[in-house]
DNA sequence: GTGAAAGCGCTAACAG
DNA sequence: CTGTTAGCGCTTTCAC
């Protein structure tokens, strides 16, 4: 009856070997304080075994999971589809394998982020459309873990990695300005409705999203105010931030009677989907209407007209965030930082001056 | 000194309400074992000491993590930045969240699957890209895991999701012999270095994407066989999975002296790889060159021209992993179960008939 | 309805 | 160099 199905368990090999099981820890953790022979029988009794210390009981005990975890309010598998995520999971992955950390996204379970972070076996967390109005900030932070913010600064004690949106917006803005347009549709990014089914939780109110949102808005702003323009609120329609959120948005703004010759979108998707709904309506891009989008998603630079953008470094925003939790999960003392990185426009093919009159720029007024 | 900036235990929750721990865990367990009063006044408490129950310490003992694992050979940041594992990911995290388990991914730490698989904490695991001649796979199984394999009916005693790739390959190449192509040059995939730095473990010989490989070259080759062709050995070169590796590969065999005038690659990405290597070498697609791509990625469909290639279903593939796999969790008893899902071939515009004929098809001979 | 006590599997003082 | 022992924080029989 020796043979077992079930798993190993340490006190087996340090039997078999005719140890004690702190020898057997010994020969895995620490072998140097065992002498090399006792060390090498124990091993090979475990190989023989096929003992792998268990790592759940490992965690318990050491008080640390060698894992990170990733905080969206989306599904897991919008992370999964989106390709801003993509970049940005590939930023943190690169980050995260180069110290040796697993990586565990935490995402609503059945509807709810609070029981999905209160599952997480992490050291620490890197939160993005997060903020500090959000009950997970707090739920995190209670349970003594390091947090990282990405594109939110809101609770300024933690640490946080943004971009600037506010410049972004504004370059953007003031190249349609200068090309000669004046009747420039804006398509924001309308906050999601997470997934929600009527659980317990999820108050989940203005996401860190309409955060971004809201500085994309002032930048563009700010462009039109320093060319002596007003943004008007009627031509701003918000959308899901998809290419057929853009699409529709594009859409509802035609119908609504608006005629832009421009459109300033919040997200390369909802420009792609702008593109296409206009398409539909027999608009030539950049022609009749340019476009200018934002992240500058791999996709952007592939499409025909390539699109013009504001690019921002999102595997760089995912590398470093993983870079400044590590700092507080490996130095727990050290002072919390803050990172803010450039962004800048790429100007391609989607836009041009108004009324098709070629690529060369000129002052319509 | 009753602050503690630590997080609190299940004793400080006990020792503030006035009962045992026992009473605690029932609280938040089994709330029918306890009156309702005391049961609201223990989670008063606990709420406002902030409490939570442990994870760690709850998945060891009761002994299941409520997570499932995704192993690959490949790095963590090429999971995320490859739009093939793009669509398995989403397949996958579906289901996952369908049933409320979170994800983790496995994927070489420090080079070595091994350690990352020691260290995983799962119920269970979904492996692709992966098969019987690979330790990792014994290791799995030592650790009493269940394990679904994708792409890979190897261990037959295992689960296993895999698509019909032959029948996908077959009908790619007669697709293009249909067409009057004689001068078909293969891009195959070469088995990817594995991240693998000099550390213990990773003798990776041969992947289980080489037997991906083999099937959709047997394809390949039934397909010239039933036309009475044969495949060249000659004409079958090998690259990388990647845009990159598919134009370095095409302009390999140029300089080899190829002249095809269609090309079969077993993935998309070295389907754009080669046509952007054809352009570059003043090719017209598809006039000069017909490109067929395999998998049908989401770009596929979007670039000009629209590439004909064979579509597998690639979220549905991780889809019915997840659901084999935790048919085998939650019901250890129940028998493995295999499924072998189709492929189909989807011409669009990168076909046509050699030497520029327009798109009519017509047998040259 | 409630609590005492025995683990889950491993690590790490502390002795010897 | 090796073993004893006491946890890590929670769950869960089994008595009361």
């Amino acid at each position: 009856m020796e043979r077992r199905a079930s798993r190993p368990r340490i006190a087996d090999v340090a039997r078999v070997a005719g140890v004690s099981k702190t020898a057997v820890s010994f020969a895995f953790n620490s072998p140097e304080r065992l002498s090399l022979e006792t060390a090498d029988r124990i091993r090979e009794v475990a190989e023989s075994l096929g003992y792998r210390p268990h790592p759940v009981a490992r965690m318990l005990t050491q008080r640390r999971t060698m894992a990170l975890g990733v905080l969206t309010p989306q599904a897991l598998s919008v992370i999964f589809s989106n390709p801003f995520f993509a970049l940005f999971n590939e930023g943190i992955a690169r980050a995260a394998e180069e110290h040796g950390y697993e990586l565990h996204f935490i995402s609503p379970i059945h509807g709810s982020l609070v029981t999905a972070i209160g599952r997480a076996t992490v050291d620490g967390v890197v939160a993005i459309g997060v903020s500090a109005e959000h009950p997970e900030v707090g739920q995190v932070r209670g349970a003594g873990l390091p947090l990282v913010l990405v594109d939110s600064e809101d609770p300024p004690e933690l640490g946080s990695v943004v971009v600037d949106d506010e410049g972004g917006a504004r370059a953007a803005a003031a190249h349609l300005i200068e090309l000669g347009h004046r009747d420039i549709l804006v398509l924001a990014v309308e906050a999601p409705q997470a997934v929600g089914d009527a659980s317990a939780d999820a108050p989940l109110g203005p996401r860190a999203e309409a955060a971004v949102t809201v500085r994309r808005l002032r930048g563009y702003e700010q462009a039109f105010e320093s060319a002596g323009l007003a943004l008007d609120p009627a031509w701003v329609v918000a959308g899901r931030a998809s290419i057929d959120g853009g699409a529709a948005a594009f859409q509802r703004a035609w119908a609504m009677d608006l005629r832009p010759t421009a459109v300033l979108a919040m997200g390369d998707a909802m420009a792609l989907g702008a593109i296409r709904a206009a398409r539909d309506l027999g608009l030539r891009v950049p022609n009749d209407l340019s476009v200018v989008g934002f992240d500058d998603i791999d996709l952007a630079s592939h499409v025909d007209p390539a699109l013009t953008t504001v690019h921002q470094p999102i595997r760089q925003k995912g590398f470093e965030a993983v870079r400044l939790l590590l700092a507080e999960v490996e130095q727990p003392a050290s002072p919390v930082q803050h990172l803010r990185l450039e962004t800048r426009l790429i100007v391609r093919g989607s836009t041009a001056p108004p009324h098709g009159r070629g690529e060369v720029p000129g002052t319509q007024q």
